[in-house]
DNA sequence: ATTAATACATAAGTGATTTATGTATTAGAA
DNA sequence: TTCTAATACATAAATCACTTATGTATTAAT
């Protein structure tokens, strides 16, 4: 598991970036697919997922489909256009913060 | 100017290294390395330097030494054993950290 | 002379995230 | 068949690193 201070101002970035890759998402699947994706070192707490999503959507970026999957509720998220402009500024300002940090570090990155 | 929200959490990994890299060095004087060395992307304030490294002297983590330059006080940091080790942990945190959110966000980091 | 830069310091406020808690369904193991 | 773990949502209090604001004082520049 990785430094939760360093995951700190990430979680939107990776739930933009995630949807943006796998398209209709529910929470749980997302939490599920991050956890594959970082090898069990990313690890999404409902705490933060929930209110990141709810913020997302009022802010019109993220937009919500309710299915029933028998008795259960499952609530799929999908970017907005808006989302996906949003999505693409978030990662490549993430790379650019990297790019920097490597200076910084003086480290590689590869 | 970089998400101050993607710096959370690397301030100290910063000052360890470049303590480690350029061995005594003052408060201020932090503050302009990391701003040259970021391109003016990272801006440390002095509301986060100092506390920071307050706490990290009372760790053992940093000694210091003040000088008086003229009439002008300066407070020399430098890492301790311990806090070499640290500053070598920090960094290899740092850059696990970025081959994790890499694969999460299936970006080249190069 | 006045302003900007140098150089330290601390305290209140912010806000994303953690921790804790709650509800309910479904699948699997003993 | 009953209990536990996994699935699936949600919210609220607490935390803590950091921002913002403020303070003091020296030195250099215009």
């Amino acid at each position: 598991m990785h430094s939760p201070e360093l995951l700190k101002g990430t979680l939107q970035t990776i739930i933009l970036k995630v949807l943006k890759d796998h398209g209709k998402m529910y929470g749980y699947e997302i939490t599920q697919r991050v956890k594959e994706l970082s090898c069990d070192r990313i690890l999404v707490t409902e705490g933060a997922l929930y209110p990141t999503l709810h913020k997302l959507e009022a802010e019109k970026i993220l937009k919500t489909e309710t299915v029933m999957m028998g008795r259960r509720v499952r609530k799929y998220y999908s970017l907005t256009p808006e989302g996906k402009n949003l999505a693409k500024a978030r990662v490549s300002e993430f790379v650019d913060f990297i790019k920097t940090m490597s200076n910084v570090l003086q480290v590689q990155m590869t």
